[in-house]
DNA sequence: TAACATACATGCTGGTTGGTATGTTGGCGG
DNA sequence: CCGCCAACATACCAACCAGCATGTATGTTA
């Protein structure tokens, strides 16, 4: 009684703050859309949830977006699209040795600890919505395929240059790549280990050495691969 | 008034079939789980979906389980274990060339059509409860340790009997093969396509056949998988 | 400063969810 | 032929869900 009634004093007219800021509005709800999305999955993901997360309200939230699909396809697009880009895209044009490059970004897995007990949000995604969703399907391999475009085309170059071996088709190995780095993010989500992603990576890392041109190793391979 | 009196005589006392086969109820309800969660993931999978497909009440469901989870539990303990068992420990107990076996395996799931578009029901599960539910982890982490553990004994085995290479670590090959398998069927669900997983399949058979030693390839290879 | 549009906040609703309390029936021992 | 219990069936519930209608404060323009 008391406790309420002092909750009511101090909260005479409870109003949520408001931002009056929409592109942030917009992007605390896209951020906390992915968070719930990644934590619970997008059907579990409750809009109560992640509108508590991101700190505004129901009426925000149907200002922006039509509806919670739409949230979900923006989360794609606007958050898991240029994460993947700028972690596998990017970093991949105009490198001189695309062995090390690959080799350097499959390294750099292991410092992301969200990765390692998480899994990776656009696995994660595809494997619950690609079935049973075409608007999900189709934005997410977008991704997909924009990934292994990147890496099978440093590998022709790679080709070109003489510093990958010849016998090597890129596309088939782009997607073993991809097949791997998932395949271990979702052995180490399971199991819940970072020993699990450190030997994905060793044993990756040692893949993709083996797709090197014999005697064509950079100088730079050797100063930092093997002296770590 | 009159429809619903004619409606009334049409089912006087609407009733459903019972089974009183028990243990049949059982295996109508964990099959019909499995197929729901296989579907739509565990969270997602309604209780009265199961229920209809199954053809049972719900009376019948929480007469055999407690709830939803311990639903989950058996169907993983009763439906999946079994499977992955079936599929990936038992063909690899007392094999002649154990290369040729992992491949066999491997090559056997492009006939198995649920699982290009479908996903692997362990993998499924395993992304989306590990990170959520303790119970559902330690269960499949179970299945997961068998399957690697059976392919790191013949891998082994093989090393003895001096037709895999001895600089493989049996560990880490049954761990990157597993984590392939598992990465092409995540592509392969994605893109709703079969061309993937039957690369996969080729890719995951290169890399088997790149453990093999180096003349000692047995006859039957020879035979059955060089002249397919 | 009046008029208007933007950017939300709030309250509500119909539908669905997992779960339960209670009713009902077939079969079997006695 | 009776009683009893396993094996369900049915009806119901509170909680939660996505979504919508409506209200309101703030900025912008004339």
């Amino acid at each position: 009684m008391l406790v309420g009634m002092l909750a009511a004093r101090k909260n005479p007219k409870r109003r949520a703050t408001r931002l009056r800021d929409p592109e942030r509005t917009r992007e605390r709800l896209l951020h906390a859309a992915a968070r719930e999305i990644y934590r619970s999955g997008f059907q579990s993901a409750s809009l109560d949830t992640i509108l508590a997360s991101a700190g505004v309200t129901k009426g925000a939230l149907y200002y922006h977006f039509k509806n919670k699909e739409a949230l979900g396809y923006a989360v794609v697009e606007e958050i898991i699209s240029p994460d993947v880009r700028g972690t596998w895209v990017r970093p991949l044009q105009s490198v001189k040795d695309p062995i090390d490059a690959l080799i350097g970004i499959v390294q750099g897995i292991s410092v992301r600890p969200e990765i390692v007990c998480g899994g990776c949000q656009l696995n994660n995604l595809a494997q619950e919505m690609s079935p049973l969703d075409a608007g999900f399907r189709n934005r997410l391999e977008t991704i997909f395929d924009a990934w292994r475009d990147a890496a099978a085309s440093v590998l022709r170059e790679g080709q070109i240059h003489g510093s990958v071996r010849r016998n090597v088709e890129p596309t088939d190995a782009a997607g073993l790549l991809i097949a791997m780095v998932e395949g271990y993010g979702s052995l180490a989500k399971n199991a819940q280990d970072p020993k699990v992603i450190k030997a994905g990576i060793k044993n990756i890392v040692g893949w993709l050495r083996s797709l090197r041109q014999p005697g064509k190793r950079s100088n730079r391979a050797k100063r930092f691969k093997l002296h770590p």
